[in-house]
DNA sequence: GTGACCATTCAGCGGATTCTCAGGAATCGC
DNA sequence: GCGATTCCTGAGAATCCGCTGAATGGTCAC
């Protein structure tokens, strides 16, 4: 996961922002435009691995975009950005190859996991693996599949994003206001108690299977998942 | 953990000051300034290692001052500061990348904590190791977890607060006006008596697994955590 | 439309935590 | 030794925090 170069292209900065500051700590090479034009330059001399693609821009849509992209040879793989009123056949032609797209507004820990996703399968560069083990529990991030002792748990799609920031954060305490802003939506507006809702059903769920409780809570601070003993 | 430098920004003088002096005190290099202009200005010509933001500033509020800055190329991690009262949705979206937040009141020893939290997570500067260890204590400040000679103790916020402020200070006496600065909230008015009780707490969960008591009470003046003996 | 599943909020419970206080123990000056 | 001062610690009250079950509304498949 060296130095992978990630192209940003949407209109609005704020989106702009939190993508590049997220993915720039998730440690990619992160470069971001606001116009199809631009991207088309950047593109060009930046030879991203992987570029993240607002459907809608100002002066052409992501169609075009990655028509022009394709011609110049210049065939990294996309991630479409999308609102999610907009239909779905719209996209659908989009997606072809290694390509994928995303409904806004997306979760940061999921934007991550769709990026590595795709790396993974087009391998043009190395990245992560697919499978996520910590401790009892295993994740297969293709399939979306939860193992704990090898037994299989059926996990909603929050619950299952839940279960991976944590697991991709062992041993380290994580504040609520840090989980909702990784796992849930950028604009969720809700309270914090829905972070121990979704920590009591992952629980409900693994606890049954494991020797131990994983998911252990630091009254004040935060959750933690654990995955070794520490007796260093 | 050489010449970190910290840029304050807050409208309150009381609290620039206070956080000067204290931030000063524990090493670091620091500049405070009252509003966003200045803050875009001096982050620009001062390159700040870390921006301590409050959210609510006279001119701007702190999204878009961190906004501003990125779109500067300033990427400095950013602990924001907010009210307690202010609700959930406000404080969404500040802990993306290495950003963290905190509530005023806070504890200057808590604020240490996190800025060397951040330092380490970012990694932009040398710092601090995530576990201290002092004597038969051991810290981990990522997990939040303290074992002494190994075996885990379990602390409530404040007595772990407490310990880690002894801890940091180590062989040095430390008045009861001095804990109750660091460790409790600044606008805590209560009595200096809630010092020796939470002294009285870590004791005895402590002494039990140590060889020799720890903290040692210096009749008159405070108390001071000891590590090693010295042979005079 | 109907039923299953899911996301979200909320209220109540129980236990942990914070803080105060007061009686007794330890220490100091003399 | 003896009083004065300081410190220790147990008890108790108020509060806070996190867990969970229940209720609500939405979405999707059929």
């Amino acid at each position: 996961m060296e130095n992978v170069k990630v192209l940003i292209v949407d209109d609005e900065p704020n989106i702009r922002d939190l993508l590049s500051t997220s993915l720039r700590f998730a440690g990619f090479s992160v470069h971001a435009v606001g116009n199809g034009a631009d991207a088309v330059n950047a593109a060009e001399k930046g030879a991203p691995d992987i570029i993240l693609l607002d459907v809608m821009l100002p002066d052409m849509n992501g169609f075009s975009v990655t028509k022009k992209l394709r011609s110049m040879g210049i065939n990294a793989p996309v991630l479409f950005l999308t609102a999610r009123d907009e239909t779905a056949d719209k996209v659908t032609g989009l997606t072809v190859g290694g390509d994928d797209y995303m409904t806004k507004p997306f979760s940061l820990d999921e934007i991550v996991a769709r990026i590595n996703a795709i790396l993974r399968r087009t391998k043009q560069v190395e990245t992560e693996d697919s499978i996520l083990e910590v401790g009892e529990i295993k994740i297969n991030q293709d399939a979306h599949e939860v193992f704990a002792n090898g037994e299989p748990v059926d996990l909603s799609p929050t619950e299952y994003k839940l279960l991976r920031f944590l697991m991709s954060n062992p041993n380290r305490v994580l504040t609520k206001a840090q989980i909702l802003d990784h796992v849930w939506e950028y604009d969720f507006n809700g309270e914090m108690g829905i972070v121990e809702s979704y920590v009591s059903y992952l629980r409900k769920k693994l606890d049954p299977l494991t020797t131990e409780p994983l998911i252990q809570t630091k009254r004040g601070v935060g959750y933690m998942y654990k995955s070794v003993k520490n007796a260093s």
